[in-house]
Formats: structure tokens, sequence, C-alpha cells
DNA sequence: TATCTCTTTGAATGACCATTCAACCAAATT
DNA sequence: AATTTGGTTGAATGGTCATTCAAAGAGATA
């Protein structure tokens, strides 16, 4: 197992401790005031390294929101794959992950809504946001259109998809706004709720 | 009719048109992009003026949301009082509130949002968001009340009220992120089949 | 009208911060 | 071992911007 690039590999590292700590910045003081001294040094590099590495504190940002979102859409693959071919079961793995503490740290929601509030303002994050979004879409318009079959509703599946997906980012706004009152588990039950109500004969049971 | 202030009027409106100002640069570039330069020159005012009546660009910002908060709960207490007694009535008047053109435009979205993510980081801003949530959150759980009441069901007010209020600003988000798709009456329609799924006698024929 | 008070102006100040770069160091290549 | 390549350092630079303030302008007061 000989590495022939100590180089290239110090590199990813380093890389990656200065997205990380882009993040953990980013997720205590937000996005203004996170310095690129603050992302370097919580590296536990020094100053001029962030340029050198991502040419500017905007391509830093990008490559930040990247990040985070192919961490998300990791997850949501996983859960998926572990979940069969019930679609009942893959749109319950969808909401758990969800709202894993993983996924839905308040830490982590807050550099996603850092980005979202910017998103008018910047095509890029725009575009990786979108991305994201019509993906989950998609997948999530598949389940539902499955469970609309089974449950014979004549409900449209786009409605519901969109609707559920606002749902789930209306649940992780809560977690910012309302720390306090906000459990993962109420935010679970609330999503289930919805399915219940939508697809009585095939949840009533279930959850 | 006569006026022993002018100066106090006056005072008043240079007030206004600095946090219309305010409004309309955030909602075009953000709260980092957006200088005091920009806020007093587009309220057609000069340089040091924000600091003379804000004291300080923190302070304007704090002012911004408590405008854009009272603006948003004035319309809400309006509708709801256009709508008489039927808990039915009152519902569905406060989601053609939150997707009527005035409260759920583009721009006044991009500054609630940009508020929103930094609700984590400024006390400030987090007192005020909160207590508008709070607000809303108890309106809606004593419509909602009536409405389980009536329909005989028994789910819990407080879930179905805190979700109700997610999607309307999971929904929102949408209008951010997805423009191209988004459309208030389509919103407003989803919203009207969450009623619908979870009172079906009571909306079934009036949706 | 004269004086006083409050608002507005806009140039000057100073702080902050992204970015640059020469010098340094360590790994790769010869 | 000598040379080249590429990552890292941190002080210096320059630009941006919030804030200050002396001077001026305009209403209120007498």
């Amino acid at each position: 197992m000989k590495r022939l690039n100590i180089r290239k590999e110090n590199k990813k590292n380093s890389n990656l401790k200065l997205i990380s700590s882009a993040i953990k910045n980013i997720s205590t003081k937000g996005i203004n005031e996170t310095t690129m001294y603050d992302v370097s040094h919580g590296a536990g590099l020094s100053q001029g390294i962030v340029n050198f590495h991502f040419k500017s504190k905007e391509l830093l940002l990008i490559e930040t929101l990247k990040f985070i979102s192919n961490e998300y859409l990791e997850s949501f693959q996983k859960c998926l794959m572990k979940s069969g071919h019930d679609p009942r079961k893959k749109i319950i793995s969808i909401i758990n992950n969800d709202f894993s503490s993983k996924i839905c740290s308040r830490d982590k929601i807050a550099v996603w809504f850092t980005f979202f509030s910017e998103v008018k303002f910047k095509p890029a994050y725009h575009q990786i946001c979108k991305e994201r979004d019509l993906y989950y879409q998609t997948v999530t318009q598949d389940i539902l259109r499955q469970l609309i079959k089974n449950e014979k509703s004549k409900v449209l599946e786009k409605n519901i998809s969109q609707g559920f997906q606002a749902l789930v980012m209306g649940l992780w706004l809560d977690q910012l706004v309302d720390p306090e009152t906000f459990s993962k588990k109420q935010a679970k039950q609330i999503c289930f709720d919805y399915l219940k109500s939508i697809f009585p004969k095939q949840f009533n049971k279930l959850l």
C-alpha cells in the first residue's frame, strides 16, 4: 500500500479542514462575520492559505455549500437504498433522515439558511440549491405516485410532494427560530400525521 | 387643522424613507452588500443621516425587521377581522393573506429570510421573529381547536398548527429558491389540500 | 427680526478585512 | 545529492465602509 502522493493527500486534507472550519464558523457567526482569518486559523493553518486553495472567499463559500449539499444527498441516497422497495418504508425513511441529529442539527440548519437567504443574489448558490431541491422533488414525487396509486386517491402527486418538501423545510426553520420548543421527534410526528391524513389506508396502522 | 410640528413630521418621513430604502436595498442585494450610503441615497438623503436617525447600522436593521413584522401583523389582523366568526373562513382568510401579492412578493420574502438566517446570531432578531411566530401560532391554534371540535377528530391542535405554519414558511422559501416553478395559487391550493385532508367534513365542499 | 434648536450635509477618520506576495520549507524528481 | 515543484507562512497593501463631526440650513420660539 504505497502512497505515491503525500502532497495530494495533504492538499485534500487542508481543503477539508478549511471547509469544516468554514462550516463551524458560519454556524456560530454567520457568513458576514466569518473572516478568512477565522477560517484559516480554525483549520490550524495560516492567513493566506484560503486564497491559495480557493482563490477567493466567494469561491470558498460556494465549495462549502457544495459540501453540505453533497453530504445531504449522500445521506438521503443511503437511507433510500436501505429501505427496499416499499414506498411507505421509503418515505418514512426520508423523514427519519431529514430529522436525524446528523442532518437536522441547529448548526447545520443555520448554515443552510444562511445560504438560502442569499439565493436571490448569488446565482451560484441558487443553482446548487435548485438542483438539490429538484432531486428531492423528483424522488419523493415518484414515491408519492405509488402511494397515490395504492390508495386509489386522486390528489396530485406534484402538489403533495411540494407540500411535503415545504413542510420539512418549514420545520427546519422552526428549529432555528424556536429551538426551545422544537423537538425532532415532534417534527417527525407532524410529517407522519401529514402522511396519515393523505394516505389513511396505508399509514394508519403503520405509524 | 394646524400642524404644530413640521419638524416632527419630517423626521417621521425621513425615518420611513430610510426604512423603505433599507427594505428595497436588502431585497435586491442582501444585508451584507447594503451600505449606509445605499440606504441614505436610496432615500434621497445624505451619508451621515442614518447614524443620526438610528445610531448604527445594526439598529437600523432592527427597526427594519420590526417594520416588516408589524406590516405583516397588521395585515394578518385585518384579514381576521373581516372574516367573522366561522373558523373555516378564518383559516382560509389567513391562507389568502399569507399568499397575497402584498405579503408574498419575492422581494419581501427575501428580506424575511435574510433576517431568519441571522436569528441564531442576533438576539434582537430572534426576539422579534419569535414573537411574531408565537402570535401566529396562538391564533391559528385557537382556530384549529374549533375545527377539530367540529370535526370530532382527535388530532393534536398543537401539532396541526405547527405543521400548518411550517407548511406556509416552507412554501415561502420555495418562492425564493424556485421562483420559476412557484405560483401563489398553487401554494394556496397546497394549504387548502392540507386542510381538506385533516378536516374532510368541513372543507371538502368548501374548497 | 433675532436667537435657539433640531435636522441635514458630506468630507475626514479609522477600523476591518480580503487579497497579494516574497521568503521559506518539504516533498518529488533527476 | 541537487534541483524542481508545490504548499505554507505572515507581514504588507489597498479598498471598502461605518461612523464622526464641524459647518450649514431650516423650523421653532421669543
